[in-house]
DNA sequence: TCCTTTCTTTAACGATCGCTACAGAACAAT
DNA sequence: ATTGTTCTGTAGCGATCGTTAAAGAAAGGA
């Protein structure tokens, strides 16, 4: 009954993404959006609403493709250290791709915000927090399941984690290679703590039920 | 001779510091400098050339005041290992301190960067590749003392240690702790290697002369 | 074929960007 | 007091910012 568009939606969200990924949030002009995605702002804007609108839903995106490794990780391996381990990793795979921008749209597009995107940087701020916190679960079930000490600070160790992928992100940004990731990633598990204290990195399984004392 | 500058320029300076610690380069408008300096822009640009020198005579003023503890610890203390350990809680304090702007002005001034000020990112990657490079300098000396193996991969460990930093430099953006910071940091020399292999995190001393094979 | 609808394009909106011409004010030397 | 120099304030430069009005173009239903 009306024209129907003539781009592709999903395609030009990607390109979207790819430039919001390379320049951050602020800094990636309507200008530069259009030219990468190959359409006249009209088109932006009956598509995708605004800049800020086009840009959370290309955040979205990230996280369903680019960034859905992590909550995989989280989701997929048995215990809370493979999983942290596993995360680190793959972090070090995909910060270093060549085939996309280097580290993490999330920890680095909304980094320099004046005081009219300070929303966006306050949205990315909360994914942040929340993959923390998916960090922390994960080894909180360690605890539970008595493969780390109940009084362990999983929190600290959550915290200790985050800071490490997001130092890997500013590395792979200033160009640091893969296996130079991977090295950060080795050498950050090496500060997991003992199963139990006096029996150093050994994990020797599971001596006492789920929420030990 | 003639006209004397109303305002102190060392205080002008210290104002738009703050502010481009705030809010990163690009996203600083000369509006937002002017009104932080109370100055208006002829004044500006009379004492400092443009926005840019402005902002590299920032960086030079930071690295000279706020940022000055990381070469102090790199220069005075006897190991490097102790180098190490006292950037990392130094910067734990400086990054969460209130009273200046939260974390490194360095790592998270110039990120979301577009074209035009390319060269202002490149300049202050330059300026942490240096940093890497000095916490390398450092373990290297560990490593010529006999302090660490001769097979270290110091690049490695000042490559984790560079990642740390920034990581803690992101986290207190994100709102983390003085405590949170330290935990970090303290986590982070748990990835110390042993001075010898199978001496578990025991420093036995020097057991060699300088450049063991 | 005409109408309706929604797309596309061109062009431009007001606001802000970094930056500066210009004129007046303040100081030192004469 | 006059002159010369350099500051300060106002006001505005051209360019770009995010966004949109207006008109032409393409599709389906009548």
């Amino acid at each position: 009954m009306a024209r129907q568009r003539a781009f592709d939606r999903e395609v030009a969200l990607e390109r979207a993404l790819l430039t919001f990924w390379r320049h951050g949030y602020e800094a990636t002009s309507v200008a530069e959006l259009t030219a990468a995605m190959g359409i006249r702002p009209p088109s932006l804007y009956a598509a995708f609403g605004d800049k800020r609108r086009l840009f959370e839903e290309a955040v979205r995106r990230y996280q369903e493709t680019y960034g859905a490794f992590t909550s995989r990780a989280l989701a997929e391996e048995p215990t809370g250290r493979a999983a942290v381990e596993r995360v680190l990793r793959e972090s070090a795979a995909e910060y270093a791709s060549d085939s996309h921008p280097a580290g993490c749209l999330i920890i680095t597009a909304a980094v320099n915000c004046g005081p009219e995107s300070a929303e966006v940087q306050g949205l990315l701020r909360e994914f942040r927090e929340a993959a923390k916190a998916a960090l922390k679960e994960r080894i909180d079930g360690d605890v539970a399941a008595g493969r780390l000490p109940a009084d362990t600070d999983t929190a600290g160790l959550a915290t200790f984690y985050a800071a490490v992928i997001q130092g890997m992100s500013t590395q792979s940004r200033d160009g640091a290679s893969h296996a130079a990731l991977l090295h950060i990633a080795e050498l950050a598990m090496s500060a997991w703590p003992a199963s139990r204290s006096g029996s150093q990195g050994l994990d020797r399984g599971v001596l006492r039920g789920d929420l030990g004392a």
